[in-house]
DNA sequence: AAATAACTACCTACTGGTCGATAATTTTGC
DNA sequence: GCAAAATTATCGACCAGTAGGTAGTTATTT
């Protein structure tokens, strides 16, 4: 591993616990082991890291749901696999997730990371319109935001609580 | 107004808008006159003032909703009541809830202010199955969180995209 | 020679927090 | 009733630590 998808993975843990303030330039560069002034050699700002974190975490979330009608030819419901990657992100993880907390700071974000939540919504609501369409869903936009919303309210509770069977009751 | 008062309304809008690192004691000292200093008087530690600020919050939240059993005598349905006060929060302040803010970044929030947060979600789910009782709902929990879930989730999703139809679409 | 990836040293700004001092007010003891 | 004592609410000055960011340098690799 690079010490750049290094930095990006430091800066990962550190804002899916605490937000977009719970990482410094410092505390990254201590964890892969370089200097502080050395992570603005691949990142020039703070906001040029955070977003590209939100784009890359974006990309690496859908390429791990796959398409929902392959998913559907495959025998399986696109809604349980997206399911289960939220939980996986909760139980394995331990975490939220990424765009979940960075959204609900979204108001003070800098501009271009806000861009890259907003992107990873807007893609998440497709990938679950279609994903509810091939279920034969009569209203899929409906049926995505409330797929969606369900699951980060739940995540957030669940982490807060400290006890995921909150999680499983509300997507049982 | 108190500045006491004062100081937590200020930090309440900030803290809405862009979580627990999102305020200063200098920051809410210059905007209700006083020095920076003088905040320690009233909130020994930061840690002080989030917790109360979430306790507070808590309350008045709980006393706006009312007594569910209330409300249904009234004719109103309390879930209604509970979504129409999410609602206010995002259409009128214009602000995520509070907890649900410092919630998804519970993880890195001091004790003392993390136990405020668990306190407010749980008495919401107590509230939420009570009302969901009233309702005749099978199953009263699971409604419960099925229900704020979805709310806390809906308005960090609409605010992130900035637009309020999200909510309406997600709770119609 | 040029690009890459790191470094040391430093900057300004801001953080939460502490200290002792200072008025103004309120409570208490005689 | 009144002086002494205590409480309330503020202040200026300061502290150590940390923040993001910059400038110039060095070593390694291409």
């Amino acid at each position: 591993m690079s010490k750049k998808e290094a930095l990006l993975k430091a800066a990962e843990n550190k804002v899916r616990l605490g937000g977009y303030s719970n990482f410094s330039f410092r505390e990254l560069a201590s964890e892969v082991g370089i200097k502080s002034a050395s992570v603005h050699y691949h990142f020039p700002t703070k906001a040029d890291l955070g977003a590209e974190l939100a784009h890359q975490y974006t990309d690496s979330f859908l390429a791990a749901l796959g398409e929902p009608n392959e998913l559907k030819a495959n025998g399986k419901n696109p809604i349980d696999v997206y399911t289960q990657l939220f939980r996986r992100a909760l139980v394995t993880d331990k975490k939220m997730c990424l765009c979940g907390l960075l959204g609900a700071e979204s108001d003070s974000l800098p501009d271009k990371v806000r861009l890259e939540v907003k992107r990873f919504f807007n893609q998440n609501l497709t990938w679950l319109s279609a994903a509810h369409l091939t279920n034969g869903e009569p209203n899929p936009a409906q049926a995505a935001i409330q797929t969606v919303s369900l699951l980060e309210g739940a995540m957030m509770i669940s982490k807060t609580l400290d006890d995921n069977s909150y999680f499983e009751l509300a997507t049982q």
